[in-house]
DNA sequence: TATGAATGAGATTTCATTCAT
DNA sequence: GATGAATGAAATCTCATTCAT
């Protein structure tokens, strides 16, 4: 593929981020799109196939930028509190911009086809395991408890800041002083029962 | 309302949650949902002012049912912990049943009015103050943790019940044995440092 | 099917043949034959799964009602002289009418689904046949030479009347008299040669 | 014109007789043929107005040597038998090569220009006369009847070949033994009544 | 001369909704 | 109250043709 070619294609499924995430999949027209980006929308034709391929390129496009972003972010950190904190705070920055668009995907099941939605599960999962890895990591440098389930645990880290930023956005003035990655985590760490 | 009136439009919600809950909105037809009643389609317009409001009503007699059952159920169990236990128990059952369909309308906003967007919101509202009122009790008894965000531990719960239904769902074979609720609310009461 | 829908069908062919007879099948929009027949568009779609489906269907209409006039009308004469004239004079007058649709949608192969190509192929052998079985009996009974190919023969006949039709719907003026069915089985019945 | 531009225009009607050949007008993509001959779609537009002209002119390019090829053909003959039989052997040939793009061409009005239409028309008219001409010849030499319609009669040629050739086209396993020229001229020549 | 890229015009098809009985 | 029939509005997608290089 030509860089022109390559850059093009880039413009149009960044444009398609900003419309899509706006009115979804149903709601968007091609020509909306296209208008996005000051061009004609059968010039969209000639770089996807159709409306449905256009999104799902999208998705992965969104997908594979958020997981290799977090794998490079977590790198940078040693401690798992650390690094939890870290991939709290990316994932919450993520939900914020996409997540919505890539959940409404996965359940509206129509949208994708089955081969797309299992590639985008699989980055899903490739982020769940980098997640239960700094879990496991943590168990065995001793900094979290013996015998952790970590597929629990990671289920309540994600699903804890997934829940808390879906109030954020959906319940507005749930929280004014906003999320704070750090007390999740700590709340996670102590646990919530009292001090014996 | 005639009764007669009034047990046909409780028919006709019942084959929209069989059939929205298959198809989503967009993919559902309003003859598909008549089909799956075995009565004529125009026949739902006698009940319901459109396809929008049909599916609104639906999530309202969805919404409803759940707030009445869980508060019902709540009021069964005396210490927080059962109580907490009872909550992931039947939250995750309708979630199984039902969220997806909730969760998909609340993200495509184009699919409900504003209002009825609101009339849900504040469903789920009601549903997390039940949540944050056990926790809050637990506190003032002694159970939980002095100075508990009880405001985070709800997203706390709530986020890890739908989180591991989610992966249940969605990632085939997560997790053969099942979710197990008492094993949520214990990691959540214990936290995942280790001991001192 | 209620009368009512039968009937509807036959007037929406009606239109169709029409329509599809004057612009052929990719000149025709299916708007064309909804004003020919004042209906609006989206009805003919009630009737016919597509224009492909609303044309196959008009070819089979067109075709079945071919053969049965064919064959009805062949029974009335006894000498197979008369038969071919009648043969001739009929299949001319459906040439005038229809052939043309018949034959462009069997050349342009894209148009018609293969089973459909197949069908109507189907009523072309059986007339062919009928054709044939006419001059077999004329041998049989020694109005036509011992030992005639008929399957050569029938192509002769067939062949002849499209041509002759053919002559006089493209080039202008080339009979003023018009095709008279007999003078074309007389010449075939005596041959050209000259008299020996 | 350069020979090269001369040359190039030949390759890209070869190309289009290929193509359109295999798929018809309306099925057939400027960008099909282009990829046949391996050039870029907008060359052709250097040597064609539109998708139209290209077909009129391949049509004439078609019409013209079959023209020519045929009546070169027939100064090799000398008795009227032999130069039928010459022409329903060459005639033939041809049909099974492009008959059936000419024909489809003649019948869907709307593909080629009133102009054109005229012209092919004229081409075929040419071929016409130089059989009736055949058969005036023998009637004079006293090989043919005298009093013979020629003008029928030269339908009669040409429809006998035209349809033995579709049924072989069409009806697979019609005449295994395949088309025998002379075969269908001696029907023609004794006709088909029984001897007195 | 050659061509990759862009596009506008247009046709098919779908379906929520209305109408007439 | 119930419903079969009819339809208008809208969206996707195609492709001949033009543009810019």
């Amino acid at each position: 593929m030509t860089s022109h070619r390559q850059e093009r294609r880039e413009q149009i499924i960044k444009a398609a981020i900003v419309v899509f995430g706006k009115n979804k999949f149903h709601m968007t027209k091609m020509s909306d799109i296209a208008k996005e980006l000051g061009i004609g929308k059968s010039t969209i034709y000639e770089y996807f196939d159709s409306k449905k391929d256009l999104f799902e390129q999208m998705l992965m496009f969104i997908a594979s930028g958020y997981y290799k972003f977090m794998k490079s972010e977590m790198a940078k950190h040693e401690s798992s509190k650390d690094k939890l904190i870290a991939f709290t705070t990316y994932h919450g920055k993520f939900m914020k911009e996409h997540l919505e668009l890539v959940e409404s995907a996965m359940m509206d099941t129509s949208i994708i086809s089955e081969k797309m939605g299992k590639e985008i599960l699989s980055k899903k999962e490739e982020v769940f395991l980098l997640l239960e890895d700094i879990l496991k990591e943590g168990v065995k440098k001793g900094e979290l408890k013996k015998g952790l389930d970590t597929q629990l645990a990671s289920c309540a880290v994600i699903g804890s800041i997934n829940h808390s930023y879906a109030m954020e956005i959906y319940v507005k003035g749930h929280d004014a002083e906003g999320i704070r990655p750090e007390r999740i985590i700590d709340m996670l760490y102590k646990g919530i029962a009292k001090d014996l």
